[in-house]
RNA sequence: GGGCGGCUAGCUCAGCCGGUUAGAGCGCCCGGUUUACAUCCGGUAGGUCGCAGGUUCGAAUCCUGUGCCGCCCACCA
């Protein structure tokens, strides 16, 4: 074997591997019918995409559960794909077209289509490829796009669907719009933000000629063209006897009324708002109370138009602000100017502040909302941690209705259409369906297109075929539905997986009684990862330069270290601080499990092993207790491991503990397995050839095991090795390997209780003694035979002197009070270091001893501990003291000893 | 204005349906290359578990209050 492993090298190979030999979890397996069956779909990236670190953390955990149940057998699907991502690719596009000089407004519909779907042609699939060279091993062959045909159909059919049932419906209202992308966007696309600005206090002279006025504050002067009243507050009695009058609008000069409403906020600036009902929401209610009319002053793009005035006519929103301000204050209507902060509405994607904007759109009424909710209460749908539940139900009680339309081009166009020349209001003239009207010519299609999201919420229903029915039997519906878990961030738990609950929910749940609700869920689980930071906690972006490149992480570390470093980096449930630093803990895990196997195969090819039961038979035969004591420990890491990770799908509490599932198995393989056992075993192989197979075989049972174990967290590495040592057929594929059954296999190999108290004793014995030879290499190991205790075999002494780290080991007739003993299967052993013992340290000892056992004393001495506590607290508590009694005896003959002896002369 | 999460060793975090003397990794410091690995091995030091009350034989863990830090939701112009 190489020296040092070549990441860059396996990778290549290891793809190779499972290219070839059905490495990719597409849902097949090699038996003919799978026991049982895993599936997962992965969030679709933006085909507009690059990786970024949270698809790096985000489909590492993916893999290593689908690999999990690859490993188990299971037919496992792990479904990817592309969303088309309406908005932020209709406007990539654009901007690429303007470049080149071309204008994306003065095209038709089809032309700019055309170019959209060249650069997705081109670019679309980069992400995906990034994906494969983190060793992701999705499905990538049934790769969907929600603007396939196919996917396509189901997002139509399910708009159709709930069109006829009644839950989406057409209607004039008022929306987010952005100025920006000039379409309406959904609530969830908009951003609160607090913005710094002013209050602006305004006069208007009441029209009665009397020379009284009304003040009112606002953060918007350049809408007042779009003012149709003055509202007070009824209850107000500064205000109470204007009500009725009517008063003069600054600019357009114009006589508008004064109305109370109970809405006003009293304490608000004067207590007076001026009511622009066609930009504001709330405006817009007032005026609909009173009848009031509506007067539009700006147009789609941001900018005035000529209702605004002519001061402002033609300018952007931002100008025209600032100069509406300058007109009143030339008019002398300007009262006065002071700062405010006030929340404003930032479009997610374009970043500029929305308008509320009065118009005509496509809605979506939520269907089965409480049967969603439902669903998570009754645990069909876990969550992961549980409290993001919490969001979940908040959101799902406090909706409103979905506007779905957007006036893009780039997506699914609505499935509507209006009859030529007729009024489009009337239902009679309107046609829904997903194929659309025999006649199209007499008919005209609905211009908009769907939100991104909305099409999305079909993503576990329409990937796998819903609702054709021949589709959903070759794509495995009856199989593959309900997913098992979703992996994604909690930010999109409103954007998509509640959506997605309630779209299935909707499809699905008809004449499905309450406690069939898990099997029409879109997913059992839903683990939310945390989102990555930088080391100082700061969100990666692109302005502020602290997002990696994921490739180039790759290509530096490859992509084990960097699946490693980043799992090992991410705390349960919490955001994860990422420092290249966790990446070199994969490397040198990731070198460490190279060198191991390096070693093991530089003592002799395990080529005639191959066969899993084979080697636990020959590990079997003359195994001493060092052997048994090891494969109980592989078995405990193992269950360990598991016990934080399970992902059966069988209903039982999983914890998504990628950590410190992956952690068990590092501690094990490390700790236990390199650092004592093999440690242990240089020398039996050295000095008793005649165990060398039965030895050996002991460490491919375990390397095998491991390879196994780690390779969802690590699959190149593991792959790699797995040839290398020729543990399985040239080409086999690692995922599809079955797990052995360890139990079973390691029955003859189970060591006894007393064995393994005995390995414990010796492991800790070894860590005493090592602690007072640390740095001191003259030391001498002291045995003092006791006459009942076993021999100490030439094969243990070696190895003994070597890890305890001391020169040599000599037998003793007694060994001197002033030195620590540990008690040994082969007798008393101490240390003698060839200086006097540390009475100071013992004084210390001996003082922390003693305030334990009044500690201990003092509780059982208390007859309310003693009846109340349970037995085993009890007896733990009386265990300790008596040991501490043990160690205080000990400690103070020592130090009682330590003036009359000295090391060297009982050595000598 | 509501809601959620965090506060435990220098740093990042476990532990939290109460029970022996609070753990890990990294970092620090000390010591080590005898045929896997210095991308390594061994060892030491380091914490009144944010604060204050309460419940209990017993609290990092449960309850109440409170302080910071972060996030989400919300139409005060």
């Amino acid at each position: 074997m190489e020296k040092a492993f070549d990441f860059a090298q396996s990778e290549e190979r290891a793809q190779d591997t499972w290219r070839n030999g059905g490495g990719f979890a597409d849902g097949k397996t090699s038996a003919e019918d799978a026991a049982s069956s895993y599936s997962i779909v992965m969030p679709p990236p933006n085909v507009t995409g690059v990786l970024h670190m949270g698809h790096l953390l985000n489909n590492t955990l993916q893999d290593i559960l689908i690999r999990m149940a690859m490993q188990r057998g299971a037919a496992a699907l792990w479904q990817c794909g592309t969303d088309h991502a309406g908005i932020s690719m209709q406007s990539k596009v654009e901007k690429e077209l303007l470049a080149k000089g071309l204008d994306p407004k003065k095209m038709p519909r089809e032309t700019f289509l055309g170019h959209a779907e060249r650069w997705r042609d081109s670019h679309g699939n980069i992400i995906l490829a990034q994906l494969m060279r983190l060793g992701v091993c999705c499905d990538f062959k049934g790769k969907v796009h929600t603007l396939d045909v196919d996917y396509a159909r189901t997002v139509l059919h399910g708009f159709v669907k709930l069109y006829r049932r009644g839950h989406i419906y057409r209607g004039r209202r008022m929306v987010h719009w952005c100025p920006q992308s000039k379409t309406a966007l959904s609530d969830e696309e908009v951003l609160t933000r607090e913005i710094d600005g002013f209050l602006w206090r305004v006069r208007y002279a009441l029209a009665d000629g009397s020379g009284r006025h009304i003040d009112v504050c606002t953060t918007r002067p350049e809408t007042i063209g779009g003012d149709v009243a003055i509202a007070v507050n009824p209850n107000d009695p500064r205000h109470g006897d204007l009500v009725g009058c009517r008063c003069w609008r600054p600019f357009p000069r114009e006589q508008i009324p004064i109305v109370a409403d109970g809405s006003v906020d009293m304490t608000f600036g004067t207590g007076a708002l001026k009511i622009t009902p066609s930009h504001s929401a709330v405006d817009f209610e007032i005026g609909q109370r009173h009848g009031l009319p509506l007067r539009e002053v700006m147009l789609e793009d941001g900018t005035m138009n000529a209702l605004a005035g002519d001061e402002l006519v033609g300018l952007d929103r931002a100008e025209a602000r600032l100069k509406s301000v300058e007109v009143l204050r030339g008019m002398g209507c300007l009262i006065s100017e002071e700062p405010h902060r006030s929340a404003v509405g930032i479009g997610e994607r374009s970043g500029v502040p929305v308008e509320p904007r009065l118009s005509e759109q496509w809605f979506l009424r939520y269907p089965s909302v409480e049967l969603a909710m439902r669903a998570v209460e009754g645990g069909h749908i876990r969550f992961f941690p549980d409290h993001w539940k919490k969001t979940y139900s908040h959101w799902l009680n406090n909706i409103h209705d979905w506007c779905i339309s957007r006036q893009l081009l780039w997506g699914h166009r609505i499935p509507v259409w209006y009859r030529r020349g007729e009024d489009r209001t009337n239902v009679e003239n309107l046609h829904v369906s997903v194929d659309g009207p025999g006649d199209e010519e007499n008919w005209e299609r609905d211009s908009d297109v769907l939100d991104t999201w909305f099409s999305s919420a079909f993503w576990p229903l329409g990937t796998l075929g819903w609702p054709d029915q021949k589709r959903m039997a070759e794509k495995g519906f009856s199989k593959f539905f309900p997913t098992d878990v979703l992996v994604t961030g909690p930010d999109i738990i409103f954007f998509w997986v509640a959506r997605m609950v309630t779209m299935s929910l909707a499809f699905l749940g008809e004449n499905v009684p309450e406690e069939r609700i898990g099997e029409i869920v879109p997913f059992r689980d839903v683990c939310l990862s945390g989102i990555v930071r930088d080391e100082r906690g700061r969100k990666m972006s692109k302005s502020l330069g602290n997002s990696p490149d994921p490739i180039g992480l790759i290509d530096r570390y490859g992509a084990d270290s960097v699946r490693f470093g980043l799992i090992a980096a991410s705390p349960l449930g919490q955001d994860i601080l990422f420092d290249e630093k966790s990446l070199e803990l994969g490397r040198n895990f990731c070198s460490k499990l190279w060198n191991a196997c390096r070693f093991r195969s530089m003592q002799g090819p395990a080529n005639a092993l191959r066969n899993f039961d084979a080697i636990a038979a020959a590990a079997a035969g003359g195994a001493d207790f060092f052997d048994r004591c090891i494969l109980d420990d592989l078995a405990k890491g193992l269950g360990e491991s598991r016990k934080l990770l399970k992902s059966d799908g069988d209903g039982s509490a999983s914890r998504y503990d990628f950590q410190g599932s992956l952690h068990a198995l590092v501690r094990f393989f490390r700790d236990d397995f390199c650092d004592f056992y093999v440690e242990l075993c240089k020398w039996r192989l050295k000095k008793w050839p005649i165990r060398k197979n039965q030895t050996l075989a002991v460490s491919d049972l375990i390397l095998r095991t491991m390879l196994q174990s780690l390779s969802p967290f690590v699959p190149f590495i593991t792959q790699e090795l797995w040839q290398q040592l020729q543990f399985g057929q040239p080409g086999e594929v690692l995922q599809r390997v079955p797990l052995p059954d360890l139990a079973f296999a390691i029955e003859n190999l189970k060591a006894s209780p007393a064995e393994l108290e005995r390995c414990c004793a010796f492991r800790s014995l070894l860590q005493q003694l090592r602690s007072t030879a640390t740095g001191r290499t003259a030391a001498v190991l002291l045995l003092e035979k006791l006459p009942d205790s076993e021999r100490l075999t030439d094969e243990l002494s070696d190895p003994l002197i070597a890890m305890v780290g001391c020169k040599s080991l000599q037998p003793i007739d007694r060994i001197p009070l002033t030195l620590q003993t540990v008690v040994s299967p082969w007798g008393r052993l101490a240390l003698a270091v060839g200086e006097a013992a540390d009475g100071g340290k013992m004084r210390e000892e001996l003082a922390a001893v003693r305030r334990h056992i009044a500690a201990n004393r003092a509780k059982l001495d208390d007859e309310e501990f003693l009846r109340r506590a349970p037995a085993h607290v009890v007896d733990g508590a009386q265990k300790l003291l008596a040991e501490n009694l043990e160690t205080e005896e000990q400690l103070a003959s020592r130090l009682d000893a330590a003036g009359q002896f000295s090391t060297d002369s009982a050595i000598g």
